[in-house]
DNA sequence: CCTTGCGCTGAACACGTGTTTAGTATTTTG
DNA sequence: CAAAATACTAAACACGTGTTCAGCGCAAGG
């Protein structure tokens, strides 16, 4: 019915959809009015419950929508070609640089997912808990091909990496005026990713026997 | 006039504005009513008003107070004894094992940042940065000790430091159930904090060029 | 003493909200 | 082509919201 990308679809339902999605993601379910979102889409507020039957109902439609969007890009994180990629070092992305690649620069998704991970709603939920699982599969056989190093706590380590990978978009304004650039934009993701990668390969502190930083 | 952990102030100002704490921290500052606090409270709807002007003036005062209270825990972080203690070996703790340690249990504080650093108003805008520049200044003490590993970008690192640690507190959820340990107990965060050193000081991946897991 | 000020309340007000209803175009269907 | 369903709207409704207002009880101070 619809890509996940969501090339054309100017049926008034989508055009709903899609400006509720967008004044979701930057100002949150509760202070955005069915009258915004009818302004928004350019109907009148009427058509959006006749559409949607009430307000829930159109956050369950753009919840499911996005979800599904955002999940395209685990899926190829996810796929079978995984392991061959991993074998020959190619490798796979992080979830920061999937975004970049995946979502044209002003897409609200970055900030929808925000949302659905803050507020606890079982949307949000799901989709960590598919997230999760997927990483810990990577990680897995990451390990059995000596990519990555074993560890004797593997579900501590794959919640570690996943969430700091989300950290950057959950705190993305943030970073942007702490370092001066977008990191998720491409300049600032290279950026980014290379003083983390280094930080995964080879550490950050001395070892003896002693913690991480404020 | 208020300590950081707020002992025993039974003033109705006071009452006001920790059951405001609450309220607003596990469900939000728009969808909780100036009735559901006074009830909360104990107290009549009218004097909230009375007291802080108008339900925004409430929201002002309790965003002080608890970014106060959140900022004694870089307060001494970020100390004149960190120096030494850095030398020491004794090493700073993160912001996830100071909320441990300072904050009680049941306490409304880590729900309450994770809505400081979300809705992007000054409060928590002024708190992150505050903060940032604290594990900058605390990095760079450390590479001058030979403690931490000097690096190229040390606004990148800075940031990625302290968004992996804030992390914890905006997943605090999500990591419980995939871990099966809240990393805001005692119990969970030395679980925690045991293989994130393990990746903070000897990495997690072979180096051969390439990236982060997804 | 009383009277001034303060903490505090119950009841009301003005307004914005989600939602409903009745009705009109417009398209689909038999 | 006629009829039924669908897309869509303007206007109104019921209700919860933040806020105001007039007044009560009571301690402080002259």
């Amino acid at each position: 019915m619809s890509s996940a990308t969501d090339g054309r679809d100017l049926t008034a339902r989508a055009t709903i959809r899609n400006a509720a999605l967008r004044l979701f993601a930057h100002r949150g379910h509760d202070t955005v009015t069915v009258r915004e979102i009818a302004a928004a889409a350019g109907v009148s507020p009427a058509l959006v419950l006749h559409h949607f039957g009430s307000k829930d109902g159109l956050r369950a439609a753009v919840d499911a929508h996005a979800a599904e969007s955002l999940d395209t890009i685990f899926a190829e994180l996810g796929g079978e070609e995984l392991a061959g990629m991993l074998a020959r070092g190619e490798a796979t992305t992080s979830v920061a640089e999937s975004f970049v690649q995946v979502f044209p620069p002003g897409s609200p998704l970055p900030a929808y997912l925000r949302r659905l991970l803050l507020t606890n709603d079982p949307a949000g939920a799901a989709l960590f808990a598919r997230w999760y699982a997927t990483t810990r599969g990577v990680l897995e056989a990451m390990v059995e091909n000596g990519i990555a190093a074993p560890t004797g706590d593997p579900a501590v380590r794959a919640a570690f990496l996943l969430v700091n990978d989300l950290a950057v978009i959950l705190l993305r304004e943030q970073i942007t005026t702490a370092i001066g650039d977008d990191p998720l934009t491409p300049a600032g993701l290279t950026r980014w990713t290379k003083d983390v990668t280094a930080v995964y390969t080879g550490g950050a502190f001395a070892d003896p026997g002693k913690e991480p930083p404020p």
